[in-house]
Formats: C-alpha cells, structure tokens, sequence
DNA sequence: GAAGATTGATACATCAATCTTC
DNA sequence: GAAGATTGATGTATCAATCTTC
C-alpha cells in the first residue's frame, strides 16, 4: 500500500534495510553480553574507553562528548549515573570553573579493564570474522564517504535550509 | 591505557567506530527530521510501514514483531503509546483470543503516507547519494553476510554456551 | 551574548514477572 | 506447559528551559 508514494527500488529498500538490520542486533547482542558480563551498558562502554584513552584518565565533559558524538544533556545525564555507581567522578576544573573535570574512578578502571577483551571478542566474532579483507577494505571506504557526506552536506535535495555550501571549507576528516 | 588488553587493529578499529559513528549520525537525523516533520519517532515509522505494508492495515502483533524484530513487551509498549495517540487501534481476534490484531486507524494512514516520502528523500540524500553503484553491490553482500553470520552463529570463539552447531540446519535467509 | 553544563519532563528501551488461552 | 501478550520498575534518550561563567 505504500507503493503509490516514492520509495526506494529493490536493491536499494533491500540495503538499507539490511543497514539497519545489522546494527540493530548487532549492537542489541553487544549491549546485552557487556550488560551481562560486566554490569555496563553500552553507553556506559563509551564513556569509560574515552576516558582510558587520556592520559591521566581525566577529561572534560566537552570532550567526552566530541569522543561520543552525545549532546549536552544526553552526557550529563549520563554522567550522574555513572558517578551515583562510583564509576566516574565529577570535579571541578581549577582554571576555568566552566569545564566540568570528569575522572576514572579505581572501580571504573576495573571495570573497562574487565569489560573489554570481551567486548573485543564478541565485536571480533559477530563483524569481523564475516567480513573477508577486500570487504574491510571496502567498509573502510565506504564509510569514509558516507561520514564526509554527513559532516559535510551536498547541496540541499530537500526543503530544508542548508546554508553550508562551501564545498572547500574543510578536509574530510576521519574519526 | 587500553592497550596492554586485546584490541582491535588501527584500521579494523577504525572501521569499527565508523560503523558505529554512521548508523548514530544517520539515525539520529532521521529521527530528528521524521519527528519534526511528521511528529512520528522512527519506531513509530516502522511500526506504520509494517502495517501500511499488510494488505489490510491489519496484523497481529507478533508479525509486527517479527517484521521489526523487537521483543514482545517492547512491542507492547510502544503500541500502548501509539494507540494512545490514536495511530492504531488493537482489537481482539475473533478465531484466537490470544492474537490481538492492530489495526491501521485512518490517522496512521495518513501520516504514514505524510511522512514516506519525505524519509525517503533523506535516506537517499544522506545514505544512497553518498554511494556509487559499486559500493551498492559490495554492502549488499557484506550486510547479508553479517546477518547470516548473526542468524547463524559458528562455533563458539567465546566462552558461552553455544549449543547451536549444526551447520545445515537452516539455509541462511534474507530479510 | 555565547559557551559549557545542568535540570525536569516526557518518550523510549529493557528486564523480570505475570496473565491468559491454547 | 508453552506461546502470545501485558504490566511495572528501572535505566536511557531527547527536548526545551535554565544557570553560570567567560
């Protein structure tokens, strides 16, 4: 009954609901293990590998979420959880009192510590394992294009305002 | 700090996390949009394009369950909310009381078909526009192969109990 | 005023437990 | 007892509004 709107050809509605498909058990299978192995969510996954990966285990709020890609409130929400479970720790910044100081805890250490060979193995088992390398190196690309697509918008194929046209504004650039 | 645990490698992590940057970015706006344009959640949008799909805006509500691979209480949920909102209706069925039908109100259909085409139009602009006919064939192969690798688990790689390993029991199937 | 962050309200997801009908 | 479905509790996400400090 849908078929007298626009829609996508065959190939096209088969891919993107793969696309979807895929992430969805894929990520509901992976919040699941680490939520029954260690206790976190995935949610909680992210916020603890970008703090791991600073150095001193300490990083603004700002910048954990620049690492996640969460808006404001989704981070700081988030973070009074974390913090209620004694897995961060909340301080003040002492140059500009602004910047919110997020820190590992010892028990949030652990936690990722813990967590992650798992995680990795399971990553490793349900994607990596199905994937031959002339395929990695095709999602390689692949999503390459797709992420400069989304940080840098083609001029606008819909009604929407999309003032951003200067195509030579900045490099495409790789998280 | 993370690196003295079992990791990924440089490009099988970066394909990782732009796997999961894609999907995050490319939901979250079309989420965004769907809800603004049409005041619909994305699950709300498939719950409508299963129905509007069945011949007589009509299913029961494991179909929808199938067709969107959610859990029963998730499901029951969201269409508590819906029907709430006047979007479907659930009626018992008459041959099986345990069935409850859902029913397509003439509100859902219309905002279905509201909302369709201009979801499309996103999808093709974020996703397919960013793709050359090419890189179209090779997700069609990658995405079946992962959900055959999540329909059809190999041989545990991990310490769970995998109790499922016979190989030729089901052909793998494609959504 | 703008950037960083927080709060409150609401919607959504997940889990365990329950209920009903076959 | 098992399949289909619902409920309640809790955790998570999103939006709008607010607060503070630069």
């Amino acid at each position: 009954v849908v078929t007298d709107i626009s829609w996508l050809n065959d190939r096209e509605q088969r891919v993107w609901r793969s696309f979807l498909a895929v992430h969805a058990r894929l990520t509901a299978s992976l919040n699941r293990q680490i939520q029954r192995e260690a206790g976190l969510s995935g949610a909680d996954y992210q916020v603890l590998v970008s703090l791991s990966e600073s150095p001193a285990g300490r990083l603004r709020a700002y910048e954990i979420g620049e690492a996640t890609g969460w808006e404001k409130s989704r981070l700081s929400h988030h973070l009074s959880r974390m913090a209620q479970r004694g897995l961060v720790e909340r301080q003040a910044c002492t140059t500009d009192v602004r910047y919110a100081d997020v820190v590992l805890t010892e028990a949030g250490r652990s936690a990722i510590v813990n967590a992650a060979p798992r995680h990795v193995a399971h990553v490793r088992e349900w994607f990596f394992d199905a994937l031959t390398p002339e395929q990695l190196d095709q999602l390689e690309r692949t999503y390459a294009d797709l992420l400069a697509r989304l940080d840098h918008p083609s001029p606008c194929a819909t009604d929407f305002p999309c003032d951003e046209e200067n195509p030579d504004d900045q490099p495409p650039d790789l998280p």
